[in-house]
RNA sequence: GCCGACUUAGCUUAAUCUGGUAGAGCAACUGAAUCGUAAUCAGUAGGUUGCGGGUUCAAUUCCUGUAGUCGGCACCA
């Protein structure tokens, strides 16, 4: 494909290369631009970019409103204008000729005002548009495309401005890309971890209390398990569990810092008197623990963990689900460090990480963010050395690692988790924070060889993040349907005839029962094929069937969910499997 | 919080535009069928149409307020 750039070269690019797709999205938007021009001519057009899977437009339609149902007018002229094949052309103009053009566009104005370099814009037909490109040659490439959804966007991302009306859609170079890609949307949807924890019930939400999830029974199976692990996980990396109240004396968060910073997001409460405020983090809990006691070198590195259950006042629009919830627990940690362990101390903590993440199958990448400019507290030398550190242990894990200068928090560079799921999404959920701001405000020290006090670095760590919302994203990651360790329920037993098959389905039951097993019986008055849809429905790893064959050799013949297999197995063998399953939380893709 | 849309039985939804006693499928319950790998048949029950106010002879439908949800935006020290 041939493409014209900002200063008026037309390179070769490949069509389906992440550049070109951008350009055809990119023109898609113009296009859109270009439509919404002709049917709603006092429309202003604002920004108009390509994203990741399409193209966006914001426009202000003054007193018009528009609605999705808009939607095939406005693709039937895009399709109409995009048929006549305008070429597209770009011009070089000086500022006070844009400024001319756009006079009657109090945006499009304003950017002009901003840009230093040379002023382009792009025209189609009747269409120009201030642009810096790229774009394709002509409009008539542009054939497969979608407007998706309609949202207030405010102007420039600030919310003291104007909000536009930001029409969404995709656009792609055959009929089966943007078949293919509305599936993915599809398939997406029908992952919703809001439908599948409503159709498993796993979670609920009531109206009496927005972003306050409550746990289902199956739900709490798979938030148990999930803790379960946890705990063998901390065990095994040497960190002391502890637990801290959620409400505690307003002076705490004063000198923490949190209310000054925080405290329009905070809950809070009067007892006798006395302001009160529940926790948003753990950490100046955990901080109490450590000066609750003198602490040696020797002890060094301390490693409280916590399931710390805090509450934040999330504001109303933000509320989704699992995702964003006013009420969640983290899976946290504070490791209280000398400077000479930092290195060792996070080569542990990736390495815990990468136990966890494996567990689940979710691959991920590492993100550094470095000191900012201005701001910062602490010693510019540790800075320094903990981000060397960090780096270099992130670059020897071997996983995508990448690096954001200045985007650290004022009181230390931090790693972020990015973990990508089965649909190819990436969700940020691990982090680990150095802070030095904290056992300062606090006055922690440990006293040292040389019998001086000292201040220890303290590492915040969280590598599920929320597990609220990891479950939300591991419900998407596995559409629902969990591996043995994590589900509701392990094993379901179908006896054929509820008569003749009932009572040796039943010493099965209770064998597996006794084993530990998450077992259930469906000896309900239904054909078999009900009940196995039943089964499968439930995403219920193991399906039994027995019959005369089963009764008689004194087997079973199991079924694996999504599988059409069926294998007739030992019982014994049957245990072994999934006994090993369950023990080594054997993830469903390995 | 902001913009827009939505809210009907446990769930999925029809009727709403054009006002006239809310209709279905699944699930539940009852009965019959006892069945070998994704829905057996018949029947019963289930609704102050989110909540409040208004317009009207009459409101699920129109207007308005409010709560919640959804899509985004902003926010996520």
């Amino acid at each position: 494909m041939k493409v014209q750039l900002h200063d008026g070269s037309i390179v070769e690019m490949e069509k389906n290369s992440k550049e070109g797709f951008e350009v055809l999205n990119h023109s898609t938007s113009h296009l859109l631009a270009a439509a919404i021009q002709e049917l709603y001519p006092h429309a202003l057009f604002g920004f108009g970019p390509a994203i990741e899977e399409g193209f966006y437009y914001d426009i202000d339609f003054g007193d018009d409103v528009i609605t999705d149902a808009d939607f095939p007018k406005i693709e039937k002229k895009m399709r109409e204008l995009a048929s006549r094949d305008d070429r597209i052309i770009r011009e070089q103009l000086t500022k006070e000729q844009a400024l001319e053009l756009f006079k009657n566009n109090k945006y499009k104005l304003e950017l002009i005002e901003g840009i230093n370099e040379d002023i382009t814009v792009f025209k189609q037909g009747n269409f120009v548009d201030l642009c810096r490109g790229p774009h394709i040659m002509s409009t008539g490439q542009i054939k497969h495309f979608k407007l998706l959804s309609l949202a207030g966007a405010y102007w420039r991302g600030n919310s003291d401005n104007k909000q536009l009306v930001r029409i969404y859609g995709t656009s792609w170079w055959s009929a089966e890309d943007l078949a293919n890609h509305l599936n993915t949307l599809e398939e997406r949807k029908k992952r919703d971890h809001r439908l599948l924890g409503k159709q498993l019930g796993l979670f609920m939400i009531s109206e009496y209390g927005p972003g306050f999830p409550f746990w289902l029974p199956n739900g709490m199976i798979v938030r148990n398990e999930i803790e379960n692990m946890w705990r063998d996980i901390q065990r095994k990396y040497h960190y002391d569990i502890i637990d801290t109240p959620i409400l505690l004396s307003k002076e705490l968060w004063i000198t923490s810092g949190h209310w000054d910073h925080y405290k329009e997001n905070m809950y809070t409460t009067l007892i006798d008197d006395k302001e009160f405020a529940v926790k948003p983090m753990n950490c100046p809990g955990a901080i109490l623990v450590y000066n609750n006691s003198l602490h040696s070198y020797k002890e060094l590195p301390l490693r409280l963990a916590e399931l710390g259950h805090v509450h934040r006042h999330e504001a109303s629009g933000a509320l989704n689900g699992l995702f964003r919830v006013r009420s969640f627990t983290q899976d946290d940690a504070h490791v209280f460090v000398r400077p000479d362990q930092l290195i060792d101390e996070i080569n542990n903590i990736l390495k815990l990480y990468d136990e966890v993440y494996s567990i689940f199958n979710l691959d991920y990448k590492i993100e550094l963010s470095t000191r900012p400019e201005e701001g910062y507290i602490g010693d510019i030398n540790i800075w320094n050395e903990s981000e060397r550190i960090l780096e270099e242990a992130c670059r020897k894990s071997g996983k995508e690692f990448k690096i954001n200068p200045g985007d650290g928090a004022f009181y230390g560079p931090k790693l972020d988790f990015k973990l990508k799921d089965s649909m190819n999404r990436i969700w940020q959920c691990g982090t680990i924070q150095l802070d030095m701001n904290l056992p300062e405000r606090f006055d922690c020290t440990y006293i040292d060889k040389d019998g001086e006090k000292k201040r220890p670095i303290m590492l915040h760590r969280a590598c599920l993040g929320s597990i609220e919302r990891f479950i939300g994203v591991i419900i998407e990651h596995f559409a629902g349907a969990f591996p043995t360790w994590l589900s509701p329920v392990q094993i379901n037993l179908l006896p054929v005839n509820n008569e003749y098959h009932l009572e040796y389905t039943k010493k099965l039951y209770e064998q597996f029962e006794e084993l530990g097993f998450r077992v259930e019986i469906d000896d309900s008055n239904e054909k078999l094929g009900y009940r196995l849809r039943n089964s499968q429905v439930r995403k219920i790893p193991y399906t039994i069937v027995i019959g005369d064959n089963e009764v008689n050799s004194h087997t079973l013949t199991y079924r694996r969910f999504g599988e059409k297999d069926q294998i007739n197995a030992e019982v014994k063998d049957f245990i072994k499997m999934v006994q090993e399953e369950i023990k080594t939380r054997k993830n469903n893709k390995q």
